[in-house]
DNA sequence: ATTTTTCTGTTGCATATGCAACAGTTTTGC
DNA sequence: GCAAAACTGTTGCATATGCAACAGAAAAAT
């Protein structure tokens, strides 16, 4: 069944057996990859964390996308008619598996033991990019600063069955992440503590209802 | 290749080839489905048009989505844990063709001369969707209505190679699309019109730049 | 150990946005 | 064909948000 996949166990398989992969380390802040070209690229997260960032024509920033271990990004995922600036960066030291979409649907044949398998784990990753796409989307539709915070904590909280949460971004990229500007957001936090909803020590946040 | 999968073909032949599907017209307004059991339903627009629609628990309306002919939308590509009010709604009359994922993956076998290719197209459309949604986040994040109103315009514009648009929603569901209020989204039209950007009739937007 | 950089929480101010209300128009339903 | 409902553009007002600037704290670099 679909929703038993195990990407971890997948990506671990496809490392050891799948000759069309190559691994790059890469140090903190180094640009992993930019979006323009490689239309078929998928990479995966062996460790260390990076994020998707945008920069538009007004030098906003926005944090499209943020990935840890056995997550998965690349421009194969992405509209090839954006007009921004898009890269991944390393946000810690961070070692990342490429690999070519047409090696998988083609040329792999020969060469990986497993080659139907890996398809099958190709709709997998699809279908949990979709979703973790569609949480983004729910988040983003939040209509104002504090609807946003409470939902991104309620998220982190219930995927980890515990009212307390570290926050996995620095505050300035929390609000890059959210779309809002980093002093207001700054400013709701306090409101949000005041107002009783939550405790906040350092990056850890406890919600109080 | 990937990026030349014929989704109206697929779905067509689908229909007319596959035991498992099943087909239900419904009139303007009507509700589709709701989001809160079907885990592994897939629907696919044969005729008219329809909304994923949001409430909130302040009663805020989002569209989260919007589909026409051939589109593909679902519980299926939907976080499971979401505590919101979700549900499809037929915006113009509709036939909906549905689909349970567990037919492909398993028991279509003997009804289905096309299985294989079956399972290989849902790849395709799960990247198209995966690519669908990271457009529309590339809207939301825009900070602000103006950008937002722009972007969308640029997307249509640039999808029907003209400068001049028919706007699918009425003004009303655009500002929901778009999660904005209304009245202000109004004025910023408004606005882009005093200021040169665009040019409005009726429903159709021209684009000045 | 020391310097430099980044992060954080604040605040004042300007402005964009949300909200409510209204009237004119268009669309829908009967 | 008529009445009801939905859509549209507008406005006044309250407020949330963005922006700029600052100082102390924390983290990174040397």
């Amino acid at each position: 069944m679909l929703y038993d996949f195990d990407r971890a166990d997948f990506i671990e398989k496809l490392k050891v057996s799948c000759s069309k992969v190559h691994i790059k380390k890469f140090s903190k802040n180094e640009t992993i990859i930019t979006y323009i070209e490689k239309r078929n690229q998928i990479c995966f997260v062996l460790k260390g964390e990076a994020d998707l960032i945008r920069y538009d024509l007004n030098g906003n920033k926005t944090i499209i996308g943020h990935f840890t271990k056995n997550d998965v990004f690349g421009e194969f995922f992405y509209p090839a008619n954006t007009n921004n600036e898009l890269f991944v960066e390393a946000k810690k030291p961070a070692e990342i598996m490429f690999l070519l979409y047409d090696d998988i649907a083609e040329k792999c044949k020969k060469s990986c033991t497993f080659h139907e398998e890996l398809k099958e784990s190709l709709t997998n990753i699809m279908l949990e990019k979709v979703i973790e796409l569609n949480t983004r989307i729910e988040l983003l539709t939040k209509r104002n600063t504090r609807d946003k915070l409470l939902s991104y904590f309620d998220i982190l909280s219930s995927n980890r069955m515990n009212k307390t949460i570290t926050v996995p971004f620095s505050f300035t990229d929390l609000a890059d992440y959210l779309s809002v500007d980093r002093s207001a957001m700054s400013r709701e936090l306090s409101h949000l503590i005041e107002d009783g909803f939550i405790k906040k020590v350092g990056n850890k946040i406890t919600l109080l209802y």
